[in-house]
DNA sequence: GCAAATCGGTTCATTATTTGAACCTACGGT
DNA sequence: ACCGTAGGTTCAAATAATGAACCGATTTGC
C-alpha cells in the first residue's frame, strides 16, 4: 500500500461516531506510527481535507471535501436527483425516505427527505452505514449484485442488531430471491427495532446496482395497505432515479426494461 | 511537498471547466511525471475519490467525496443551514442568491436559490470559483479580512472579466471601505455582464469571514427601491448563517455584534 | 500536591518508497 | 506506412517515508 493510500485510509476513519479525532486517536485506529500520522494530518490540513479548529487540537474534516462533492455532484448529479425523488416518494407515502450508495462493500447514506404526514416517523442520519443482511436496502443491493458479493457478505459474520435480525444465510438467501421477483426487499426490525423498511436498487450505467432507495416507517403503521402504496411508489421511483442519473436496470429486472 | 500533497494536488484540477481528465492531461497540468500520475490516480481510484467509468479512461470525481462532505456537514453543518438561509433570501428579493466560503485563497460557491418571481434570472453553478475583486462576494470577503489578504488579492493581476471590471486598486479599496462602514459589498456587472450582485461576509468561530451570502438580480431590475430590500435582507440573512454555523462578527462589524 | 500517564508535536539516522526515462501497445489521422 | 498521442508498465537511481526516542504541556490518579 502506497503513502497516499495510507493517508487517505485517515479519512476513512471518520465517521458518525467519530467527527472529530485527536492524533492519539488516529494513530490507535490506523495502527501506524504516531509520526507518521502527524506528517499525513499536516498534508491533509494543507490540502483543506481536514481542520483543526480554535484550540481545540482534535482534527474534522475540511470545507475542501464539500468543494469536490460540489463538483461531483455537476459531473454525475445523484444528489440533486435523488432529493428530488425522495421528495416525492415521501408525499406519496408519508414516511421516511432515504438514499444509500455501495463504496467498499458498505452501504452509507447520503441523503434522506422526511413527511410531515404524521407526528412520529423514522429518524435519519446522513453518512450513516448500513448494516447489508439487516436493512431494505442492503437485502435491495444484494439481491441485484453477483454471486460473489452475495456470498462474501452473508459468510462474513453478521451481526444481530436487534433480536429481530434475520442471520441465517438460507433465509436471507430467500428473502434475496423474493426481492429478485419482486423488485423490492423488506425488513421488518432488523437494524433499528420498530423500523420496518422497504427498498429498490438503483443501477449505475453498468447494469449493475450503486445503491439502494427505501422508505423506512414505524412496524405499527406498516398496513397491507400502506405496504403495497410503498411498493408501488419504491419502484417507480427507483426506476426514475436509475434512469435520471444515466443507469440502466439489468435484463432481469421486474418492471424496468 | 510529500506525497500525499502531490496526489491531493490532482484532485484540486477538477473544476467546472474539468469535470473530467485523462490521464495525459493530468500529468500535463500537474507538471509530474506520467507515472507518477498514474500510480496517484490508481491509489485515489481505490480509495473512492476518483472513479474510470464503463470503457472511458477519463477520471472524474468518485463517490467517497459525497460521503465525506455528509460527514463534514454533520460535523459542521454549512450546507443545509446554508440551503435554509438562501431559500428565504430568495423569497424575500425575488432574486438569485448563493452562498460561498474561501479556501486557499479562492472564493468557491457551494449552493444556490433561485425565485421563481421573474421569468428571467441570474443562473448559477456551484463549486464556481468567484474572482475576489470583481463580484459582491469576493469584494465583502476581503472588506473584513487582514490587511495581508487585500495586499495580496489586489497586488496580483487583475482580470477583467467584462468591459465594466473595475481593476484599479485604488477604488477597489474605496470600495472596501464603503464596505466596511455598511457591512454589505457590490459590484456591478463586474464578473458577468449585466449582473448586479450583493454581498455580506460570513464569520467563523474566531470572528475572521470564512465566505460571502449574496445575491445576484439582472442590472435593469436593481432599482433604488430593491437595492434597499437586498441589503437589508441580506445582513440579516448573514447574520443569521453566522451565528447559527457557531461563527461570530467581529467587533468592528456593522450591526452585528 | 506530586508522580505517572497522556497529549500534540519534533528529531534524525535508517530504510523503503517514490520517481522518471524509456518502452510497449493501441488507435486515429494523413 | 508513418506519425502523434493515448493509457499503461518497467526498473535502477534517487528521494522521501518511517519510527524509536525525545520534549514540553496538560490531565489524571492517588
Amino acid at each position: 500500500m502506497g503513502t497516499v493510500s495510507k493517508a487517505l485510509s485517515l479519512l476513512a476513519l471518520f465517521n458518525h461516531g467519530r467527527l472529530e479525532m485527536g492524533l492519539s486517536e488516529l494513530t490507535r485506529l490506523s495502527g501506524m506510527n504516531k509520526a507518521t500520522v502527524y506528517r499525513m494530518m499536516t498534508e491533509l490540513q494543507a490540502a483543506g481535507f481536514v481542520e483543526q479548529m480554535n484550540g481545540d487540537r482534535a482534527y474534522r474534516l475540511g470545507p475542501e471535501v464539500l468543494r469536490l462533492a460540489a463538483l461531483r455532484e455537476a459531473a454525475v448529479p445523484l444528489l440533486s436527483v435523488s432529493r428530488d425523488v425522495l421528495r416525492r416518494l415521501c408525499d406519496e407515502t408519508g414516511e421516511t425516505s432515504h438514499m444509500s450508495i455501495q463504496r467498499n462493500g458498505q452501504l452509507t447514506t447520503l441523503t434522506h427527505a422526511y413527511s410531515s404526514h404524521h407526528g412520529t416517523r423514522v429518524a435519519m442520519e446522513d453518512a450513516e452505514i448500513l448494516s447489508l443482511h439487516a436493512t431494505g436496502s442492503g437485502l435491495a443491493f444484494l439481491a441485484f449484485s453477483s454471486e460473489e458479493v452475495v456470498e462474501h457478505a452473508l459468510s462474513a459474520p453478521l451481526v444481530k442488531h436487534t433480536p429481530q435480525t434475520e442471520t441465517d444465510p438460507e433465509r436471507l438467501r430467500q428473502a434475496l430471491a423474493e426481492a429478485q421477483r419482486s423488485g423490492v426487499a423488506e425488513s421488518v426490525g432488523g437494524f433499528e427495532a420498530d423500523v420496518h423498511s422497504h427498498a429498490a436498487p438503483i443501477f449505475g450505467a453498468d447494469q449493475r446496482p450503486i445503491g439502494a432507495l427505501a422508505v423506512a416507517a414505524p412496524v405499527s403503521r406498516m398496513t397491507v395497505e400502506l405496504k403495497s402504496r410503498v411498493r408501488t411508489a419504491l419502484k417507480a421511483a427507483a426506476l426514475d432515479l436509475t434512469q435520471r442519473t444515466g443507469g440502466f436496470c439489468p435484463p432481469g429486472y421486474p418492471g424496468g426494461s
